[in-house]
DNA sequence: CGCCATAAGATTGTCAACAATATGCTCAGC
DNA sequence: GCTGAGCATATTGTTGACAATCTTATGGCG
């Protein structure tokens, strides 16, 4: 009986509303009438609206005074700064995590690089796409920087829509493994240089694949 | 006249509250009761609760349920997590910045770092401390990076006590002038490796003196 | 004298009604 | 047929009152 608590009702608003833009359920453009969520959540008004405020301060939808608020479209340039911005975060936090890894923390590393060896080899790629989620976060986790890890999972709930395009591109798991790998590696051997290095190097591969995507003429 | 428009109640109402906080009007941990702030502001509970939930959302104050808001207090530990975000985001920003920068802005540069030099030489700290704002600034606006630079505004306001006990530290100014040459230097040169790692080196060196503050005995 | 139950006061949480604004539609005028 | 003014409707902004909760003061009991 301490800090984890009963949500309160915003929260809980809050926390639904959040799962159902990330989900997919409202697209990005799509007005958030206050009304319609007042049944969607159960919640009354009072609530949605704060919920709709705290979406907005994580960048997930925007409000307009007295034009309501609406699902955020982020461009691809916005997912390119965006993703650049992850780049130095993710890299800054896998130096610490190389810094801090205890032993058990180092198996799990390793158990999650095999699990995405075999993920890649089946095809399975969603699965895949789980693991390197999973990579990602346990990585935060051994780090256990919090101003970063915070800024990380919000600008993550922005991209939600453009990671999904980027995992239906063809040869990504080709490319990402190795860097993946290569990852892994540096944290176990407690080299945060080369972890920095290894992180913002995948990374920045992520942003070249965004970049292909735009002149592609994916939308933009 | 479009984009730039007039302020919501609401939003005059944030913009205020958070001045007065960052002017150090309200000190870290004191209680911000809803109804003392509307005779201040001069806004509705409404509003208040609305600038409330938008500060708490920038990490400017904590509100617990039931129990009302409070400005939040950063403790040493995490200035220095929040101060290392900060330093690979100006990082990656500087780089950015050397990529872009044109020749009035070059000039721009040159002149701020005169400024300081001079500021310096005649003991003029707290027109360093500004003209050290003003650099960071310059930089940022030329690197043009909306992404990075939100989050670097956010964070500033969450470090403004930490900062300013740093500025009272004897002999800053005389290890953190090179380093602000240094930036000059790698951004005009249009250097972004160089950029960068100058940047780092610097905001690094701000968190060595964090730590130094630390042990010497200051507040935790 | 100290401690717990109880009540009074202060503060925040929630709501439903009302006001202000934007949006879409109809229809006169050309 | 098109344009624009004016109206109807939908939606958001704001307010004040009331309920729930926490905090502090009080007093009885061991």
């Amino acid at each position: 009986m301490d800090t984890a608590a009963v949500a309160s009702t915003a929260a809980k608003a809050r926390d639904a509303l959040r799962e159902a833009i990330l989900r997919g359920e409202y697209l990005p453009g799509e007005r958030l009438v206050e009304a319609q969520l007042c049944e969607r959540l159960g919640a009354s008004r009072f609530n949605v609206r704060a919920a709709l405020q705290d979406l907005a301060g994580e960048g997930l939808v925007d409000v307009q005074r007295n034009r309501g608020a609406q699902v955020r479209k982020v461009s691809l340039d916005e997912a390119i700064e965006i993703t650049e911005v992850r780049m130095v975060l993710e890299g800054l936090v896998a130096a610490r995590a190389a810094t801090r890894i205890g032993d058990e923390e180092a198996s799990e590393l390793d158990e999650i690089g095999l699990l995405m060896r075999r993920a890649v080899s089946a095809g399975e790629f969603r699965r895949y796409s789980d693991l390197n989620q999973r990579l990602h976060a346990t990585v935060r986790r051994i780090a256990g920087h919090r101003a970063a890890d915070g800024i990380i999972e919000t600008l993550r709930g922005q991209l939600v829509r453009h990671q999904y395009m980027l995992s239906l591109l063809p040869g990504r798991p080709a490319i990402s493994l190795p860097q993946h790998e290569r990852i892994v590696a540096a944290i176990r051997s407690r080299d945060p240089v080369q972890a920095e290095a290894a992180m913002r190097e995948h990374i920045a591969s992520v942003i070249e694949a965004l970049r292909e995507m735009g002149r592609m003429g994916n939308l933009p």
